[in-house]
DNA sequence: AAGCGATATGTTTCCGTGAACATATTGAAA
DNA sequence: TTTCAATATGTTCACGGAAACATATCGCTT
């Protein structure tokens, strides 16, 4: 049996929004560490790339997702608002949602592979 | 009220192989028109990378998805095999039912997005 | 007041993916 | 037997996005 694959979700907005695994792993790493260049090294991303992000996203709500302060004791830092929280949290049901809903279709594709697809050697 | 947006789904399988929106068109492409170039064509693609699509996903299945003919008549052409049938419906149900059980989620997020964002400006 | 660590932002460099271009091959039809 | 349209496959080239590099800024500590 071949090792069922990950199920990546993104929504695509049409003017040009896309909100995918990338940028939710970026909330987590934000809310986990507290910084935004903490949070990118920890997903091997450049602090600019990370940011960048950061930036696309508080653009495009209402309310901006992360809040960051410059300077003080430790230089400064980011955290999640309740709206971060809430994106993350919207996005990670879903992705555990569907990945189980779509168990069955998702096995009928699998089921017709090779065999010799299974041992993980990603890029 | 912000318009949904699209739910692009991609299986990833360890080994590099990568099923979405792209494969799926394809496959569905060649069904419809019978030749790969054609198939390509009508989606702003390439001949040679349409080609090298349905190599990757030949290789990768027990059976291949897509059998292709040389010369003859109209020069060649290409059809699905059951198998790529079978995939390609399995994969549309998939997207079907998914955005179907996620839109709640979806609402939860899109309803928190800036009203600025919502006719349709893609790239 | 000097230092530190993280945010903020601009500029340049690099690289991989796909586009573009080029040919060879095939086999029915005219 | 020449033509034709599509498959099959290789090679070169251009572009866009990310990496890399470079600064500036901020405000608590010491």
């Amino acid at each position: 049996m071949i090792a069922p694959p990950r199920l990546r979700l993104r929504l695509v907005y049409g003017d040009g929004l896309k909100i995918g695994p990338g940028k939710a792993d970026l909330l987590q790493g934000i809310a986990e560490t507290g910084s935004i260049s903490a949070a990118g090294r920890g997903m091997g991303m450049s602090y600019k790339r990370a940011w960048s992000l950061v930036e696309e996203m508080n653009a495009a709500f209402r309310m901006p997702l992360v809040i960051s302060s410059r300077g003080g004791a430790k230089g400064g830092g980011a955290a999640l608002t309740d709206t971060g929280q809430q994106v993350l949290t919207a996005f990670r049901h879903l992705e555990q949602k569907l990945e189980h809903e779509g168990a069955a279709e998702i096995a009928q594709i699998s089921d017709l592979l090779s065999p010799d697809f299974d041992m993980s050697a990603e890029k």
